[in-house]
DNA sequence: ATATTTATGTTAACCGGTTAACATAAAGTT
DNA sequence: AACTTTATGTTAACCGGTTAACATAAATAT
């Protein structure tokens, strides 16, 4: 690998020239900043980054721990979330704590190691404490960490309101809101519970009766037998909130299994609006999360941080109802 | 931050001997060794692996290339080459190349300037020379680069077998090959191509007639449209291979829409075996690829290779039917 | 008593860059 | 002709570690 005293030498001037024209600094003449092109061309010089970030501080990456990139709605996050990163110079390094703790500690702690210039925390089972030494730009993501960590969320309230208030619409008269319990992506119900908090707001209202039903298992199979048996106990539910649109896509399972009819005798509304909800069949009503304009925000606000501004603590923006064929 | 230097003066001793303790080299007593370890205790000292990169000119660093971590299958494979790398040590950064040339040989530059030890190709779309001297190792995953770099990949000639012997016993006698066009996940359809010739050897033999839709659009509507214009104008197919999971997603919308029943008048199976296979209903018949296998054995080619080691060029794993309620 | 092993320190070079300070000379300006 | 500005070089320190070479002294072994 070449390095820049190869391209000083192949150049035929000295090294500070040769990082000037690297840094746009100081002086250069356009003929020396051409020899020096061209040396570094001809060598297929490119600059150690590695060097440069341990000089500068700043290494110009990001960790994302998120609890597992393969659920789709961390997959799409990791998605927007690089593609913005990248725009603005950043690098993402890719952690999966698993919700598990000692994983979380440890890669926080690698990350630091490794000179991450901020973390985005897409998973959350430390304590508050954990997180106050740390002396490094935060943001999480749809998940309160600690007061004094800014958060990007959406309007979960709104949400569980859109939600309750279009089955209300729809003639349903005995919901159920079904949600993932440990180890699903809304272990930590704080924020989730928002939701279901809407949800219940426009309820009362509008007396309508509701049960809920919390998934045990982080087995698809299995909740869907979870999902059948609370239906079969629960014959006169016309209409299901599910926390997510991949447990909603096990209540239309679950109504396939028991031969209900969707949207005839049931109604499912599901959250996030990920892929799967218009892969299922019949597609999924579900509550929208913008996801990539949250991603977009959190890049910012992570940048901001690095760069030493004071950012919101809260950073909510608005959901929106998606009506498709299970209402 | 604490540095080297701090902890070497606060414990009483020299930096070489804080080094010595760090890297578990020469001798050390215990006595010092405890000193030491309370002052790195006490300072919170991490060491700054940007700098230990930078000397052991080793970043244990991965970069990682996908089309869309967003794309379930990219997800998947995220995931567990995520895990299997932190296992042993290396951290991966992740990269969208979305299939733009550009943007792709813009990562590799970034990936070589930034130090990472080996590249991981999940996507390509760049010409054989780019990778000649590129110098790094690279493994490319399901996808053929180039006759020299390493491939893992799993057998999609046998898993093209599998389906048509499947949908054959299973009584279809007019069978469709449908898979995603360009913009899709095997817009380069050299080894999706294989499971095509798989799919069609069995059909020789058994006599049986096939047709073939390619999806032009990468829009899920889209789709949806092209494969129910396709179904009406072939009738008469009762059996249905698409070439992924997402894929076959769409085709059981599209049979809803037709109130075409699965699996009585039409059989369907997917290919990757991805969690929407489990999630969408009717549950999905499909090919399993060995995803968690085939990640744990590129990281394990990838560090053979950065360890200077040869590594053979063809790493082919086993595919397997998973029958669900689709066929 | 001598030789060897163990334990630590000092010094300096190195990884591959960046940068401040200062020197020098040519080109441009007044 | 004198003064600025532009262009480049030299030298050396620095980022935060690692390491080889050599020195020294105490603890062990013979």
């Amino acid at each position: 690998m070449a390095k820049i005293t190869d391209v000083a030498e192949k150049a035929g001037v000295s090294v500070t020239t040769v990082s000037r024209v690297l840094n746009n600094r100081g002086y250069i003449s356009e003929a020396t900043r051409e020899k020096v092109y061209l040396a570094m061309k001809e060598l297929n010089y490119q600059p150690n980054e590695l060097a440069r970030s341990l000089f500068r501080r700043k290494s110009n990456m990001i960790g994302l721990i998120v609890p597992k990139v393969s659920h789709p709605f961390f997959s799409e996050l990791s998605y927007y979330l690089e593609d913005y990163a990248y725009q603005k110079g950043y690098k993402l390094l890719l952690c999966n704590s698993n919700r598990d703790i000692t994983k979380e500690r440890k890669y926080i702690e690698m990350l630091k190691k490794n000179q991450v210039d901020g973390i985005i925390m897409g998973s959350q089972v430390l304590d508050v404490e954990d997180y106050l030494n740390l002396n490094l730009p935060i943001i999480s993501f749809d998940r309160i960490v600690a007061k004094n960590i800014p958060l990007v969320t959406s309007d979960n309230f709104m949400g569980g309101k859109l939600a309750s208030k279009l089955l209300i619409n729809k003639e349903c008269r005995n919901l159920a809101y079904i949600y993932g319990g440990i180890g699903g992506p809304h272990h930590n119900a704080l924020l989730a519970s928002d939701r279901f908090q809407g949800f219940i707001e426009e309820l009362k209202e509008a007396k309508i009766k509701y049960s809920t039903l919390v998934l045990e298992s982080s087995d698809s199979d299995h909740n869907v037998n979870e999902i059948v048996q609370f239906l079969q106990e629960h014959s006169e539910v016309d209409g299901v909130f599910a926390s997510s649109d991949v447990i909603a896509a096990r209540v239309i399972q679950a109504c396939h299994q028991l031969k209900k009819m969707i949207p005839e005798e049931i109604k499912i509304i599901g959250y996030d609006d990920v892929a799967v909800a218009s892969l299922v069949s019949p597609r999924l009503t579900t509550i929208s999360q913008p996801i990539q304009r949250m991603c977009k925000l959190t890049i910012e606000l992570m940048i901001k941080q690095i760069e030493g501004e004071e950012v919101p603590l809260v950073n909510c923006l608005p959901v929106s109802l998606i009506e498709r064929s299970t209402t």
